[in-house]
DNA sequence: TGAATAGTGTCTTTCAGACAATATGCC
DNA sequence: GGCATATTGTCTGAAAGACACTATTCA
């Protein structure tokens, strides 16, 4: 899939890049960990799948930028977005040099397919395994927002933006078994959440099957510190 | 000090951001954690102080215009840089809409001094007490790169960028307390590094002042890892 | 009562932090 | 010997990790 070219495209024209957003926005769904895509319908790469993104206004701020082009493309308000990384390579578009800031959010699984597209292009969740061809150097860019997200799970409660208000123990304990790709241990697990602090008990359980009910916990503050 | 503005300058007429680098440029000299500035001769913020910085060519990556800035204005080759953080504010230069891409580097303190600039303007190094009237938003730029440094410095071998090729344990232990704001214990200080095994001795003495000479250490490779 | 998941405690090891005495060289 | 810095080890408390049994509900 090398790059395309366009003879009419005069690269020359402009003396400054562009700058545009891309956002990477995580969710945990049946035991994987997956990324939101939109299908791209014009050259370039028409057909592959890209991050959701797109140019930043001349009068928003890039943070504005990025929460604007994640409502746009995929309906998601509310979403806590941070910066990751600004990709700026000299040929990573072949349209004209784009400078692109990376950011990087979490949704609960539950929001998986709520999304309403404002266009006819496609919206999927895609498995980090297994992941379509790509648009421009997004492959990177996921990879590297990855392995943000398995540094971060460890040192915040990061966890936070992929859990819906209310979630069981074992609900929490799967997503970061999940994120970092390795089995913990239940009792190990629940020592080290409850010391920091953050988790009540809400009184309710879920009853479902045959097996004792588990108790549903919240995070006690929605002004939570959720990254470092 | 209030932005200025130009009626000369038409706004409107680029609909896209100007794409700069800047360069935190650090070391630690006397004590003192110090940031490498240089004096504007020109609007807006004529003769105020700023992070070493320009705008990125067409054809460079972001890596190479910090490099390339970096050299140009200070003299600086072969220095250690990452990426720190993007940007973007639409007010943040009176001009026109700016996005700049931060850079972090360190280098040792026997480089104080050492940079020659290619023009008139003033470059001079700074304690991050102690810093001038900066130009746009460079204040808030350093406060996040000294937060950065803070942080990385307990999870990394950042120090090396820091330290010449030789040097003394104290030598060491003193960087990492200027950084840190606070005392640290010897024996623990030489525990944590050397557990972490990094070091070795490269045999030398310094034989300075009417006291016990002191082993000169190294890093073990060039290649390391410097940040995580 | 068997199946399925929830919930709990102890022991060991490791790491961080507090803490003080001896070593070496110069004057 | 006195001074200045270099070098070294132990103890304690906290946190991480290994590990197995009981509890609850439903079929």
């Amino acid at each position: 899939m090398g790059l395309q070219t366009d003879k009419n495209y005069n690269i020359e024209e402009f003396d400054r890049p562009s700058v545009t957003v891309d956002v990477l926005l995580f969710t945990v769904h049946q035991g994987e960990l997956k990324v939101l895509l939109i299908q791209r319908n014009s050259w370039p790469f028409e057909g592959f799948w890209a991050l959701p993104g797109g140019f930043v206004q001349m009068d928003e701020s890039l943070d504005e930028a990025a929460k604007r082009k994640l409502s746009e493309e995929t309906g998601m308000l509310g979403v806590y977005l941070e910066q990751l990384y600004t990709f700026g390579g000299p040929k990573r578009d072949p349209r004209t040099r784009v400078v692109t800031v990376s950011y990087f959010a979490l949704v609960p699984s539950a929001e998986v397919g709520s999304f309403e597209s404002s266009d006819i292009r496609r919206v999927q969740w895609f498995g980090i395994r297994k992941l379509p061809e790509l648009a421009f150097d997004h492959a990177e860019i996921i990879g590297f927002g990855v392995e943000r997200l398995r540094n971060k799970i460890q040192y915040s409660s990061l966890a936070y933006g992929l859990l819906p208000d209310r979630f069981r123990f074992s609900d929490m304990q799967k997503i970061y078994e999940v994120i970092l790709d390795k089995k913990l241990d239940k009792r190990n697990f629940r020592k080290q959440m409850m010391s920091l602090g953050l988790l009540e008990e809400t009184g309710e359980k879920v009853v479902e099957g045959a097996h004792r009910p588990a108790m549903l916990y919240k995070f006690k503050k929605r002004d939570l510190v959720i990254f470092d």
